[in-house]
DNA sequence: CCGCCGACGGCAACCAATTGCCGCAGACCC
DNA sequence: GGGTCTGCGGCAATTGGTTGCCGTCGGCGG
């Protein structure tokens, strides 16, 4: 009890030092047994984890970090952390992050701008390498941020910045042309976030989309990207002749599809809505969600690892990036998921 | 353009000493004139300060960990990141720890214990305290981190270490006897992990308040928490001659809604469902889900309420936690929401 | 004009780990 | 048996910021 009671209080950690002296070996010595397998003669290696473990050592990222400046740590920051869009990128982020013996931070930055920039100002000093998910900052203040540390964009372009961008343009054409084919003709965007680069893609490509096809294009909002916003979005609809819309993305659908429900309007009989994410509650909302499917797993994974490929390659800045071919989006493909939410104009 | 270029490359971030350097002082004034107001003259600390911002430096939080071994962090350990149970509890946590001057870290443990456990060793060298919400580590398991750093669990209860719970029971005996009001006898509860103190809590409660009410009370399960688990419900329940059910949470009600469907069950006409924490969807899922609501909201802020308390008086080890009562578990109300997937027993 | 006091800034130690370099010792080869 | 090679462990420097201690310089009072 004894020890266990002594070693066990939290007051100092044991330090290498500790170990060392208890082992009858030197501080290096130590260092060298956990952190250079091989190095250390077995037998002394074993004798000192044996006594590292009885003493309760943990090795402080604190000492570790600043020889070289490594903390094992990435951060993915994302635009609101309870938006299921981001479950899987998260999820495929983190675990590529851990397969390269990296720990992923994950960062909220609650739709604001003030919020993320605080946000990075804390975390960016502690890690490695950061993936801005959808951020909301300007371009200027992004490229301000890959300038202290390794950087990717996800679901945006920023020059000189690596990014991983979802083909906006290819999946808003699908939906517009699986909406053209149900005869309608008359088709409203539901605008996100003005600070969404995503959304002026969307935007621009269902302009470009409607009028090729030579349908009647119109765009209400902006609207937050929410269930809230989505209600807004079904309200402002009502002073609207279209008998379709496709909305930024989920969550307004869903909360327009709701909105449209209470105020008599019926999904799809009367209109038809199409979302962008196929996030999830896109498939057992009522009547379930037809979406632009963005590929969310391999967005985090693909993410994370242009990101351990700037680490790796040390020398290569922001700027030999460029010209090596490094910093151009990666673009990931679309598809169309077709469910309850779309028919036939009535 | 030549001196942004130089020194803003990301090779090296500049240190006290390059700015004590360029300010012509020596480092340690430097720090003065950062951490200890007044300490050096208002001229001087304003030209290091130009200077430090010119040369764009960022007090790194690793060296300044040291000597007293504070890094301002504090981590939030969630069984799912996705499990919209936690949204609320992360967003909550997170401002309060902002407002007391921390930063949070948001670790996943995807529903694994060892996950969990490695996860922790990689973050808690690096915080001054952390919070387990649901925790899917034994006992034991959760009392060593305790011991090395100050420890808040949420929806379990482990000897010596503060806790912030729902009130399972009273929740629990809400819904029993709603569905009993609503003439059902015979109740099956779907169960959830059998690592998750609270299904074992819910369980009791569920148990006890049939027998007091005298209906007839099954159990089927263990269902992993997730929608997948809740299908698998679904499909045992058709076997039973239950009239109601209570999932373990939401996503397993869901889940088992949705499955029900499927068989040619209908909601509630056929069978009443009720679930468990009030998450986002729940509401705009078909049927909208009678349910258990949690105060998610008061649950994060409350855990890191419990913890900061923890870190301000560092002299009360866990045991004197015991006696000072700090330890003793926070009980939250419950409050059951009635929607849609309830009714009148057929 | 001298002495005292206080303000200010520098020197150097410190924290916890890593790492280059060196030296010692044992093994092996000739 | 001597020389060399290699494996292993220790010394000491290094990293970034903080802080105790001390020296210096200026102002001000006597």
């Amino acid at each position: 009890m004894g020890e266990t009671a002594e070693t066990g209080s939290s007051r100092t950690r044991p330090t290498i030092y500790d170990v060392a002296k208890a082992a009858g070996v030197a501080p290096s010595t130590v260092s060298r047994a956990f952190s250079r397998p091989g190095r250390v003669n077995a037998d002394t290696a074993d004798r000192i984890r044996r006594v590292a473990h009885e003493l309760g050592y943990r090795t402080s990222p604190i000492g570790r970090a600043m020889p070289d400046g490594r903390t094992a740590l990435l951060a993915i920051v994302v635009a609101d952390l309870t938006n299921p869009f981001f479950f899987e990128i998260i999820r495929s982020a983190e675990k590529t992050a851990i397969d390269a013996g990296y720990t992923l931070l994950v960062v909220d930055a609650h739709e604001s701008s003030g919020a993320e920039r605080r946000a990075l100002e804390r975390t960016l000093p502690l890690v490695e390498g950061v993936v801005l998910a959808t951020s909301r900052l300007s371009d200027a203040a992004i490229r301000a941020v890959a300038k202290q540390r390794p950087t990717v964009v996800m679901n945006r372009v920023v020059a000189d910045v690596p990014s991983v961008v979802t083909d906006n343009a290819q999946g808003m054409r699908r939906a517009v042309e699986h909406l053209a084919g149900l005869g309608h003709s008359r088709l409203t965007y539901l605008a996100g976030p003005e600070a969404s680069w995503a959304d002026g893609m969307r935007w621009r490509a269902f302009r470009e989309a409607t009028q090729e096809l030579g349908l009647r294009a119109r765009r209400l909002g902006p609207f937050a990207p929410t269930l809230a916003g989505g209600l807004s979005a079904a309200q402002a609809l009502t002073t609207h002749s279209a008998t379709a819309t496709v909305a930024y993305n989920d969550l307004v659908a869903i909360g327009t599809m709701r909105g449209l429900t209470r105020l008599g309007i019926e999904v799809p009989r009367d209109l038809s809505v199409v979302g962008f994410d196929n996030i999830f509650g896109s498939d057992f909302c009522t009547p379930p969600l037809t979406t632009v499917a963005s590929p969310l797993r391999h967005f985090g994974t693909f993410a994370v690892q242009r990101l351990l490929n700037q680490l790796r390659s040390p020398s290569a800045g922001p700027s030999v990036a460029t010209s090596s071919g490094l910093s151009a989006p990666a673009l990931l493909p679309a598809k169309l998921v077709e469910r309850g939410s779309t028919s036939r104009r009535p």
